[in-house]
DNA sequence: ATTGTGGCCTGCCCGC
DNA sequence: TGCGGGCAGGCCACAA
């Protein structure tokens, strides 16, 4: 689950390749390109071009290339190798052994240094151009004004609000479940009937906790995760925990202190 | 505008 | 020992 904190670690490991020279792109299948993207657009873009800035917009990725801008998904399972480096050696729900047949895409570079994307499951994808503009502000810039008009507009439940990447982007399941935990809001609540004082504290929480699991080490190492599962109970309070599907999202949460 | 469903694809774990 | 089924969740297409 590369969410926000995963993705941003790519972004730094990324910055290394900055200013060198492309010789070559790969992609493991036409699959792997977004629909609107082929493979000979890709290379044209990039063949003897140097790799300028790269960018992060919430779970995006993005690699500029001239006035050119290649824009990266990870899905669920995708990892960035940087000159044969993971950049993160431990993933959920998948394996963290590293196979070449999982290799999706990979830039050449003519030091001889690689940028690739490892992707066991395959549900991310490379597309030139990406528009920028779909995705909401960035999860750690959002402010509390921006958050509250955000929620003063959707008729949505709070949990398919902070999901919705056209919203607010970064966050993922995993993420939310704990932004919610920390911010004692059920994930079910209509995001409009939000008081003042919790549009307050879940501005405040989205921000925090991205900050406290980048710091303890992933999207993953959320004080609830462990927790997620049958028969578990809040850390806060010893209730069993509730598992319900909101926004067609499996969602663990504590009943007894999430109002 | 929003929700629900199914699909993509692989790995892991469970029960038989 | 191995097989099938269920599940994990990011994101999209589609239907309602």
């Amino acid at each position: 689950m590369p969410e926000l904190i995963e993705v941003e670690l790519y972004r730094k490991a990324a910055t290394r390749t900055i200013g060198r020279t492309i010789s070559a792109v790969s992609i493991s299948s036409n699959k792997y390109l977004r629909e609107g993207t082929s493979s000979a657009d890709l290379r044209s873009v990039v063949s003897g071009s140097q790799l300028g800035n790269v960018r992060r917009i919430g779970k995006l990725l993005l690699l500029e290339v001239g006035t050119a801008v290649i824009g990266v998904r990870f899905g669920m399972t995708g990892r960035l190798i940087v000159d044969g480096e993971v950049t993160i050696n431990e993933l959920l729900y998948t394996t963290n052994e590293v196979q070449e047949r999982h290799i999706r895409f990979s830039v050449e570079f003519d030091d001889g240094g690689t940028l690739a994307v490892i992707d066991p499951r395959g549900f991310g994808n490379v597309e030139l151009n990406p528009d920028e503009s779909l995705l909401g502000p960035d999860a750690l810039g959002i402010s509390e004004g921006g958050f509250r008009e955000i929620c003063h507009n959707s008729k949505s439940t709070l949990k398919a609000l902070l999901l919705d990447q056209r919203k607010i982007s970064g966050i993922g399941n995993l993420l939310c479940d704990e932004i919610l935990w920390r911010s004692g809001i059920a994930p079910s609540r209509i995001s409009r009937s939000l008081n003042t004082k919790e549009i307050k504290r879940v501005a405040s929480e989205v921000k925090g906790t991205i900050k406290d699991l980048a710091k303890r080490g992933g999207s993953h190492m959320g004080k609830l995760q462990s927790e997620r599962h049958e028969n578990g109970v809040c850390p806060l309070d010893g209730f069993p925990l509730s598992r319900s599907t909101v926004a067609g999202r499996t969602s663990w949460w504590c009943p007894e202190h999430q109002l």
